[in-house]
DNA sequence: GTCCCTCCCTAACGAACGTTAGGTATGCTG
DNA sequence: CAGCATACCTAACGTTCGTTAGGGAGGGAC
């Protein structure tokens, strides 16, 4: 029977999870993590090969379900620049607050990351920053961007802001936050003025 | 004399600054920042209490320097709301990479310092982010700011944004990254659409 | 009943780290 | 010259951590 492996591994690369995500990577034990699933911190080696290793599967398993929450809500959504855009700052909040600990992980830990980990890494999440890039470039050449912004700074603005929110957002409303991240982004925070 | 005391002293702190940004704070040891200065690590001691108390005089010291940038920023523009915002984005990132190791190291370590020194670091950090709500309100209370944008969440928005800088952005043209930043936290991304 | 594989435990190793006690050289002070 | 404070060193202590070697219980296979 694979069930109580399975079990136990899951169990294990949660709470890892969790922890790294409340206490950092470098602070959060093995033993901590055991102690929490119920286990001594030498059978974690069963399952995993080392700490590092339930960092690298915890990290792919966090951006793989931000990506997919994406698609998902790409999918779903007008097929436009604006609506896609809009769509997908949803989507990526809805993916740090509503999907377990893996995404805002991810998103929290990365850059803590030892470089080899934070390596493997990076390709995923190369590929995930390039469907942004790739919904901005496409207002952009349908002529919806303005023309001193460049995508690839508008995606680096915008992530930035829609990341740092897990340094902040107590989970509540977030459809509400996404709205009011999507009128930012998309029209500014000031009401044009015509004169002047 | 004690200049002696002073250089000491101060070479180390801006060392430990450099180390906690490039490494993160637990990864960076004693040693290695005395072994940077030409010290011995025990010498440390000589100057600081602890670990921890080097964290909290260079936390202090970085949000003192983007608190000043900021006053001196708003100190030499128009004293009209986007005026005022617009030269903060420029101070604000301008103290990130013009200012020495103590601002970025400030913005990136201070999420991961120990709950002790954050409470303290806290005390200074909360009256800056103050500063910034204060200028979004007076853009609020004079009728600039778009009806459905509360000035709290406008300014944890933007201050992401501002501060994921750190974690991507290669010392070159500050001015123009800030115009970039501004025209799309002021006006928006998006062209705005007369029809539809 | 015997074998073996799964899953977890005990107990320890070795390294790294923050920290400290006590010593030493230097130079100013009276 | 004696005395003292400054600035740094040496050498270690105690702790914590990731990691590992080896063992054992349990159940399915034959």
């Amino acid at each position: 029977m694979t069930s109580t492996l399975i079990d136990t591994r899951t169990r294990l690369l949660g709470i890892a999870a969790e922890q790294f995500l409340a206490r950092g990577y470098v602070e959060t034990t093995l033993r901590g993590i055991a102690a929490e699933a119920g286990v001594k911190a030498g059978s974690i080696y069963y399952h995993f090969d080392s700490k590092d290793s339930m960092l690298e599967a915890i990290l792919g398993e966090g951006i793989e379900r931000i990506a997919a929450s994406l698609e998902s809500g790409l999918a779903d959504a007008g097929q436009n620049p604006l609506d896609q855009v809009v769509a997908a700052i949803h989507a990526h909040l809805g993916a740090l607050f509503e999907h377990g600990a893996f995404t805002a992980c991810h998103v929290k830990v990365f850059h803590q990351a030892p470089s080899e980990v934070k390596a493997k890494a990076t390709v995923r999440r190369d590929a995930y920053e390039a469907t942004w890039t790739r919904l901005l470039t496409e207002a952009e050449t349908s002529g919806r961007l303005r023309p001193m912004i460049e995508p690839g700074i508008a995606r680096l603005y915008l992530l930035g802001a829609l990341n740092a929110t897990i340094e902040w957002f107590t989970p509540g409303d977030i459809a509400a936050l996404a709205d009011a991240f999507a009128e930012m982004f998309v029209n500014g925070a000031f009401i044009p003025r015509w004169k002047e």
